[in-house]
DNA sequence: CCCGGATGTAAGCAGCTGCTTACAACGGTA
DNA sequence: TACCGTTGTAAGCAGCTGCTTACATCCGGG
């Protein structure tokens, strides 16, 4: 055995890296499920494997870690869809019971965890902000950031509803007729007139 | 002066009924403003102006003090206002910042409340089933149900973004403004035909 | 008057939270 | 081999949570 660096297929048995990526997929799923306040530092690390002391020395703090859950969960995401494909990405991937695999939960953690206004809040606005300017070009109309914010809105709502909630018939309808409805609806948003309509 | 029943009008140093009132009132303002959990039995006292141990002789438990609240807050009001009305006052009420006098709250409860899988979400779903009901009948569609949970979401949504998020231009737009693209889209939503429809 | 239930008060309980500290074990380097 | 920084571990800290208990104080009916 040469004296060389470690071979890096190896598996080691003291891994720093593989302890950081540990606990930030533990955290990720756990901010998704419980939000932020409701994952304790102890549950992360129990569902990492990892001993509680290790999450504060590669991260500093929990706050910490959310920062870093959501820049390169939701962040990297919403800069790379395009802007007319994002609203339906988002809406599907919020109808589709992910599948335990290494997806985006980004949208999962911030409905989750805005509903405070505890420390998580201004580090989810900024996710926030990415999606708002990304849709506010999909409109004609001068008011499109109002009602980009509206369309944030019902997707937001749809997730809470489906996911939190979970009432029926809406958390067991197919996706494809819920995207069918919304976007439907959505279309008419986009195009009516500013100044004045119905009621 | 008889020795009869105490006059009503008098005030009386202990009280307590006035006591309760007191306790719920602050309940439902601590309730709104920072959710179930984030409003603590200790502040909740304080607000009341009222030693927190008869917070549990009154109420029994943190639990009984939130479905007191939504009992004679929300489900009194959803059941007295007429389906067609609903979803406007609904909408309005959540637009207005409630001017901290004896109104409705129980949106905001619902909203801050509903993040997490904790005590609360129960208590609150019978609020959703309410409101999802007297929705449903609005649209002729036989998938009318899942049309008003598609509504209910894009309201709690609005809420959502306006009041917890407070992202603009959303949350500074006028309400009239706010209602009007969002009515005059919902009335879409509401005629669409099920079969099949656009993309 | 005086007793007893109703009302209000202060202190404390066990359990949980995010976070820190002191220390052990590993493993590459000289 | 001897060393020393890196990685992992166990225990504990102060502060908060919902809730309970033991005890004052009021006040109307006998």
């Amino acid at each position: 055995m040469e004296p060389g660096s470690v071979p890096p297929s190896e598996e080691r048995r003291r891994d720093a890296s593989a302890t950081r990526r540990r606990l930030l997929e533990a955290a990720r799923d756990l901010f998704a499920e419980r939000g932020y306040e409701g994952a304790t530092v102890r549950s992360i690390a129990a569902r990492a494997g990892v001993n509680q002391a290790l999450l504060f020395r590669y991260f500093g703090s929990k706050r910490g870690l959310l920062t870093e859950v959501v820049a390169l969960g939701g962040l990297e995401q919403v800069r790379s869809t395009p802007p007319e494909e994002l609203f339906e990405t988002a809406l599907r991937s919020m109808l589709t019971r992910s599948a335990e695999g290494t997806e985006d939960r980004s949208l999962e953690v911030y409905l989750r965890s805005v509903g405070r206004g505890d420390e998580a809040a201004g580090t989810l606005r900024d996710l926030g902000e990415e999606y708002q300017s990304a849709l506010a070009g999909l409109s004609g109309a001068p008011d499109g950031a109002l009602r980009a914010d509206l369309a944030m809105a019902w997707l937001l709502g749809i997730g809470l509803m489906r996911t939190v909630v979970a009432r029926e018939p809406l958390a067991g309808a197919e996706p494809d007729e819920v995207c069918r409805l919304v976007l439907g609806t959505l279309g008419h948003l986009w195009a009516a007139e500013p100044g004045d309509g119905e009621v």
